[in-house]
RNA sequence: GGGAUUGUAGUCUAGCUUGGUAUGAUACUAGUCUGGGGGACUAGUGGUCGCAGGUUCAAAUCCUGCCAAUCCCA
């Protein structure tokens, strides 16, 4: 194996599938499992998505939300009590059959999602207006049958995900809540993971099955794809109606309650990947970075070793002491170049090098990962890592702001359309609001509606397909 | 859903056409020297050739089925 066989050996632009999959297996994040479709979570991944799980916890219990845990079988009769719901999660069911040699009758599905097992249970704890709103939050795994190619993190048959389930008295309430879930979540994933999103209305082709209406946060990827970052769904009395899920108002009279459901995945890690990363790897915002800074200390003999090492250690120390984490990695039987490249391919933000020169200088070299640029801090200075911590995590944002709006253009025009589409992006077009003006888009040009944004309604324009009035400007593009 | 390709040690790989018990690198272990961008030398360790059948005196190699992965197109 060569030099350049250790790390990536393909480049992002030329080659982007294959560097991601070499990307997630490299930076030890995730490798597969041997049953088609799933992966295995390591712990370098993991600990990214333990850090967003503590993220949205924290999030979610402020907005009075908090966590339960649900049982990953449902009986069919269950999962089929709602079916436009049944109807679009059947196919990629997978099915408990049998109970050791024995046949079970009502087969068991693993669950695809929970709302019809979540609402079996709300049924028999909601009797009163005084049990609203019920706002029950599950982190677990779902489990859909992916026939198409699989890709770690963006499309696996089972994926960690949350799901949040919440019942209240009015439509209005609910509604509320959609949003301010939405809210959660894009201002989550913009602060966390540094990736910009758009908010708005799924089309009623792309909504959940099920729901009234699915709201969604999208984002546009360096190959011009489009990816889902999450989805809030209003569910009105849809569910409700068929889980009995009532309460009695003040008046004891009976109601049907109004409920939502809203969840993002570990999708998100693989938006991050592909958004940050580089020819050398991962590259990592630094709020969810496992390891913030990594320290190189470099020595030539044993005893200048010693004199490296305890400077090391105590801005080792400095930096816990204000809650950053921190790695020495003092492995001997590497050179430092090794080491350099080693954590650039695995993303850590950034990298403290401290050798005898530094010590002489009373300074040290800090290289950031993500414009991989080099510079000198001294001793005294070290206060100013947790700064360069926050600026890392806002220019990762700009950045992606900015590939963002490159990859966005406003079309008007159906033969421009097909023309640019070929090229990924976002196209913002006028369209009427009809299903059959979306389907023969799609069917023409592969790329959907991936979000009407809000604030997006517009009269004044022709539908880019049937010319007639638009109602709103939405975003087309090819998706994952 | 359609097409193409692939599976040999932790990783990458030679061998397959023409059957005879697996090549090299890297990684790993030990030691010495080294150390500011993927170090050097020496000596070692590591293999159900994806799985299951079949053909054969003999299968990594030929045949059948299965499993898994990658890429491209819808």
């Amino acid at each position: 194996m060569s030099k350049e066989d250790v790390g990536i050996t393909v480049s992002k632009n030329e080659d982007f599938s294959e560097w991601y999959t070499q990307v997630v297996l490299k930076a030890k994040l995730a490798d597969y499992a041997p049953v088609k479709g799933l992966i295995v979570l390591r712990p370098d991944g993991y600990a990214i998505w333990e850090s967003l799980r503590s993220t949205f916890d924290k999030k979610f219990a402020k907005n009075g939300i908090r966590n339960g845990f649900l049982p990953i079988l449902i009986p069919e009769s269950l999962l089929g009590k709602e079916q436009k719901h049944f109807a679009g999660f059947n196919p990629e069911v997978f099915w408990v059959t049998h109970s050791g040699t024995n046949e079970i009758g009502d087969k068991l599905a693993l669950r695809p999602t929970s709302e019809t097992l979540a609402y079996t249970m709300y049924s028999k704890w909601i009797r009163s207006w005084r049990d609203l709103p019920l706002k029950i939050n599950f982190w677990n795994t779902a489990l859909r049958a992916e026939i198409k190619a699989t890709k770690p993190f963006l499309r696996t048959s089972e994926f960690l995900w949350q799901e949040g389930h919440t019942v209240h008295t009015t439509q209005e309430e609910a509604e509320k809540e959609v949003m301010k879930i939405l809210e959660i979540y894009k201002n989550s994933v913009e602060d966390e993971l540094a990736i910009p999103v758009t908010t708005g209305k799924k089309s009623e082709k792309e909504k959940f099955v099920g729901a009234v209406y699915t709201t969604t946060m999208e984002s546009i990827m360096p190959d011009g794809k489009a990816l889902q970052m999450g989805t809030s769904h209003f569910l009105g009395q849809n569910f409700s109606k068929p889980f009995e899920v009532k309460f009695a108002d003040k008046n004891n009279v009976e109601h049907f309650a109004w409920q939502t459901s809203w969840g993002i995945s570990w999708r998100l890690i693989g938006a991050m990947i592909m958004t940050h990363g580089d020819d050398k790897g991962l590259v990592l915002p630094p709020n969810v970075a496992p390891t913030q800074v990594v320290i190189v200390p470099i020595y030539k003999n044993d005893e200048g070793k010693e004199k490296i090492l305890s400077k090391v250690d105590g801005i080792k120390n400095n930096l816990e002491s204000k809650e950053i984490r921190v790695h020495v990695d003092d492995r001997s039987e590497l050179s430092p170049g090794y080491k350099f490249n080693d954590w650039e391919l695995k993303g850590v933000p950034l990298r403290i090098e401290i050798g005898p020169k530094d010590i002489e200088k009373q300074s040290m070299v800090i290289a950031k990962r993500y414009n991989r640029e080099k510079s000198t801090l001294s001793f005294n200075e070290i206060e100013k890592i947790s700064i360069i911590l926050d600026e890392i995590q806002k220019e990762m944002l700009k950045n992606a702001k900015e590939q963002a709006r490159k990859n966005t253009i406003d079309i008007s025009e159906y033969t421009e359309f097909k023309s640019k589409i070929e090229g990924g992006g976002f196209i913002n077009a006028p369209w009427c609001g009809k299903s059959e003006c979306e389907e023969k888009i799609k069917e023409e040009t592969g790329a959907d509606i991936r979000v009407i944004p809000f604030d997006s309604e517009n009269s004044n324009l022709k539908c880019v397909y049937c010319q007639e009035q638009s109602v709103s400007i939405p975003i087309f593009a090819r998706g994952y």
